[in-house]
DNA sequence: GCCACTTTGTGCAAACGTTCACAAGGGCGT
DNA sequence: ACGCCCTTGTGAACGTTTGCACAAAGTGGC
């Protein structure tokens, strides 16, 4: 078990719920920069985030004590400290594997190829479409994977094909060398152990909406024909609420 | 607080983390039902769904029992049950505001307009969009938000527009009547107590996948000249790992 | 009808994540 | 220099999620 001496402070242990939060962070904090503002409260963050003030500074309290007591935490140095953790202070060339019309929103996606990352190709199987532009890049044959890869010592690839061409595409881009992988098709993928995927799935997402829609208007009807009515609000993850409500009866729900 | 009575099961409370699976599952049943295949057991459906198998069966649990001891679960009635759970046995009108490339990819998803949704309208605010057919649909302009949401009786609403155009729509839609929201631009939307907001963040996704990156690669050299490197491996939340490394050094990972 | 085998459903404990509440600490006015 | 006020950073309590391990329950062979 190979103990890291201590190089200052905690660096080996950040929860992996924190580093999903740190991104949504960073662009607020970004949002505070462009707006000049200097410095921001734990509280002024949270409520910009959509999150709790406590968990917010619990969550920054694993980067170190970036923060002064009574003040606040200074943007431009916050800015910096969670990208340099988030390691977005060096610059990860992507490739995009599939320019359908998803692959194209990527590759035209403003935060993308903006802050850390940067398009170092985009592939597709049609010969149809291989030789068209995208964003300032030309369509490359989906045969130049493993030379566009080595080309550009890419480490990170996108998967934004149908979810048949998927594994395929996973299986060339790891046996290239690539690590990390945003997998877009509707498709479990098989990876070997020191590869990392993620997945992003638009219809899940839609599905989870619709049980909670579901939930909120289901009316039931017992033996005695008594109603009871479930429309009950059910706060999850990640959103922040303004008071006032327009929608939805009596909520037990947080201001 | 209104306590339901007994109608046979619980189904009061499904736990968020959940709910968030079961489309999952339903995805991996409906490959199985395509194959062919009657009945599969929780161990082959969790391996097919990359989780562990005890928590696909106490997933399943919460909807009822479902399976029969010794044989597994029938495919067909599993779909149907995690269906009905989901609220995907009625058909949901869908709205997509924003017909940029990412708005027609979700347009032209199949998975999307298949099962259980319905793309009701898409939407622009952009004159030299509308009018142009996407996936079948003429699209329509912004102004046509509230007439399209009472015709067809719209309860979600999907925001692909640029992220300043976001949260007005956001209040539009809302003041419409539609109470779930699936928000694709890269916002924090404020939205009245009783609506449902989700967030797919494309950014954030690649984030997250440069820090696991970044952490397999560092490499630190402390005082001694002595070097640590920190080459391990994080497995996240589902994945699966077919075994056989290719990548990295030795993995204390699940096999 | 009974036994052996298989697989579900679940009690329990540990791990993880969230939230409260407050002590520690820095800035600012006097 | 002192004390007040504000905000961070964190200990502790609480809730949620995971995974093990096993009893309960069904099937099929004999």
């Amino acid at each position: 078990m190979s103990r890291r001496p201590a190089t200052g402070h905690n660096t080996q242990g950040i929860p992996e719920a924190t580093i999903a939060r740190l991104p949504l962070y960073l662009r607020v904090l970004y949002a505070c920069a462009e707006q000049g503002i200097a410095t921001v409260s734990s509280e002024e963050l949270a409520a910009a985030a959509g999150v709790n003030s406590a968990k917010l500074r619990k969550d920054l309290s694993h980067l170190g004590s970036y923060g002064t007591r009574g003040v606040g935490y200074d943007v431009d140095y916050l800015v910096y400290q969670v990208s340099r953790e988030l390691g977005l202070t060096q610059d990860w060339p992507v490739v995009i594997v599939g320019a359908g019309n998803l692959g194209r929103a990527l590759a035209n996606y403003g935060g993308f190829a903006s802050r850390g990352f940067r398009i170092a190709a985009v592939l597709d199987a049609d010969p149809a479409v291989v030789g068209s532009e995208i964003a300032g890049h030309v369509v490359e044959g989906a045969d130049q994977i493993e030379p566009v890869i080595a080309r550009h010592q890419v480490s990170i690839g996108v998967i934004a094909t149908p979810a048949g061409a998927a594994q395929g595409v996973c299986d060339r881009l790891v046996a290239a060398g690539v690590t990390s992988i945003l997998n877009f098709a509707p498709v479990v993928l098989s990876v070997p152990v020191g590869v990392d995927v993620r997945k992003v799935d638009l219809s899940i997402e839609l599905q989870i909406l619709a049980f909670h829609a579901q939930r909120r208007s289901v009316v039931r009807v017992d033996q005695d024909g008594k109603r009871y009515y479930e429309g009950r609000v059910m706060p999850a993850d990640g959103r922040s609420a303004v008071a006032g409500g327009v929608v939805g009866e009596s909520a037990v729900a947080a201001p």
